[in-house]
DNA sequence: TTCATTTATTGCCATATGGCAATAAATTTT
DNA sequence: AAAATTTATTGCCATATGGCAATAAATGAA
């Protein structure tokens, strides 16, 4: 229902039970379909959603051409493409479905008017916004001082949503490997 | 002189020069020498600074004890621990001077005083973190996508300052080699 | 159900980068 | 200035991962 999985993300002590009835009204359902876009390179994110059910990649697309899968959103993330969002420029990523889901969304106006008028939700808003930071950093180092075989163990614990329904060159992209080098981690690890 | 660096930093369409003053006049000068400790492992930062001249750099070290350089700060950046400093918690990274560095440090209650009461700072807040995390972002797909040479030059390109006072093992850690890979990588550019 | 397409696995070989140790160069300390 | 320490370079060889191509398996379409 829809102010448990909302109440269940806006967690933050400053914030009042009026505060979250507020937040969580701002909210509307929005369903996707497996394979369909949400956010397009180019585009200006007009909000951002909460993943009630499903899963859902970002991705870039490199120089070569290349399919880089950035993050996977997993339920009660935040489905969001920060840069686009709060700089008002055009996306640099895209944003897929990767099965069907449902989402819980807020538009960019409104949540302005909230995160003005609540300081609570700002600093629910900052707190994320620094959680998030602290993974992509991890990411870094992780990039740097694990293996190919460490970080998939390390996806497999942190996200094991992903594995049952990414295909594996999403994942092998997402962890810095070709095609072929995660399926042969893969047949390793069985052993 | 304080207020050129600060307004140079502080540049947001909806902070008025009201605004600014009041934001300026919550620094105050700090300085560091070289080698010195700004943030050590396990203690939260209290507040976070613009810094005017020298290097600094942040690093982690890792399960084998290698130490790992995370970020660096030039003129004009800020010298942050943002998951620290915004949620409260210990730092899991360290930050050192490289080089003698004058700073212009801002304290958190203050910080928070002014954040929460200028929409235009929260607004400049958010942005500079936005564009931050999409820093990171790029880092992760670039140890993706580049080799080890591409990193080198994009490190030149976008922060030549760090190859005038930084040692090469702190690059070569940055970017995610060895030292002797670095070494080697230079060799071959210098042809 | 069959056909077409996409995805995953495997073999063979290539290449980038790492590990270690010796030396050289630079920097810091005494 | 000399000695000690740290930092950088280089050689030799090891290893992880990539590239490509063939096949197999799975998925989606007709």
């Amino acid at each position: 229902m829809k102010s448990d999985a909302l109440r269940a993300v806006y967690q933050h002590e400053l914030l009042s039970d009026e505060d979250l009835k507020a937040i969580c009204d701002a909210h509307h359902e929005i369903t996707f379909s497996k394979g369909q876009h949400i956010l397009e390179t180019g585009t200006i994110a007009d909000g951002y959603m909460i993943l009630e059910s499903g899963l859902i990649r970002s991705y870039v697309i490199d120089f070569n051409g290349k399919d880089i899968t950035t993050d996977f959103f997993i339920q009660n993330g935040l489905v969001i493409e920060v840069s686009s969002l709060f700089q008002r420029i055009p996306s640099q990523e895209n944003i897929e479905a990767l099965t069907d889901c449902t989402c819980w969304k807020i538009d960019f106006q409104v949540f302005q008017q909230l995160f003005h008028s609540i300081e609570g939700f700002r600093e629910w808003g900052r707190s994320w916004m620094s959680s998030n930071l602290f993974e992509f950093k991890q990411r870094s180092v992780s990039m740097i001082t694990d293996s190919a075989t460490e970080r998939y163990h390390k996806l497999m614990e942190t996200k094991p949503e992903v594995f049952q329904y990414s295909s594996l060159k999403h994942i092998a992209s997402y962890l810095g490997v070709t095609n072929t080098s995660l399926s042969r981690i893969r047949k390793e690890t069985m052993k």
